[in-house]
DNA sequence: TAAAAATAAATTGCATACAATTTAATTGCA
DNA sequence: TGCAATTAAATTGTATGCAATTTATTTTTA
């Protein structure tokens, strides 16, 4: 019982939510690289098969990322041939992505992958309802706060 | 219900999970950027507050990190003044890393932080319980599945 | 309506992450 | 013993992340 008690890696509740996240995109990479995609690109990939098409704004709302990690990240999927760029004509400051069809023919080889990804995880249905819950629950507040 | 139904952004664990991971250790920034530390160099240090001395090996094992993320690390907190290189005795291959005075009186200064970032959080007590329990589950699952 | 404020991307700079390779040292075994 | 295999750090290269700044455009407002 020490005061630095509060310190120790053990009592942290970040900390294995940090190491977690990390296994977990480090076990996505032996499936994504089939795809000659990383896991930022899958997801974003993901944001563009339900949207079809969104600005690089919607994107980052959708991700949590910004344009700095986005712009980069979004001509590598174009030089891909998976997605299109072009100015937006309501907005000219706006980019709008849009999907194309090699981006729509990826998306019925990668159905596979979460089910692939899913056997890594090793957690019943009700302990990943209990999980995708609690996480949700953090993320929502951040949002609360970050939204003043 | 359609066959893509996987790959919905809303239906992934690992997506909130990496989502909120980043959050956090975005929410920690302004807390740590008062010590001037980053939060890979804050839980190095709380390694090295509880060991004393410790390998780069060891550091890593406790961390979930390589060698190429902590070399260049472990070089800027030595250059900060809390903690010290030394090639070990007992094998030259090996590099000890060992606290400085400056390391230990940092700890009295950071105890204050974890309270402080608890108040981010926003879970109960209990819902903090099953977070880490579920967490640590699937970390110790990929430890497994990595031990192979 | 013209200047100020705000907004969307892009750019810049710094700090991870991590795979892969390299270097130096140690182990293990023939 | 002597060399092959292994191991620990460091190095290299690629890909994020994100804060801060810049550029171009749009909105607001005095």
């Amino acid at each position: 019982m020490s005061k630095y008690d509060c310190l120790k890696l053990e009592n942290q509740l970040c900390f294995p939510l940090y190491a977690c996240a990390k296994a977990v995109t480090r076990h996505y990479k032996p499936l994504l690289d089939e795809f000659d995609l990383t896991y930022t690109q899958y997801i974003t990939m993901m944001v563009m098969w339900e949207k079809k098409s969104a600005s690089v704004k919607e994107i980052g709302e959708c991700l949590y990322l910004d344009s700095g990690t986005l712009t980069p990240l979004i001509n590598k999927l174009e030089s891909k041939g998976y997605i299109e760029k072009h100015r937006s004509d309501d907005d000219a400051r706006g980019v709008v992505v849009t999907i194309t069809e090699a981006g729509k023919k990826l998306r019925d080889k990668m159905v596979k992958v979460p089910t692939a990804m899913g056997g890594c995880v090793a957690l019943s249905e009700e302990e990943a309802g209990e999980l995708y819950t609690l996480l949700y629950k953090i993320l929502n507040h951040f949002d609360e706060i970050d939204a003043e």
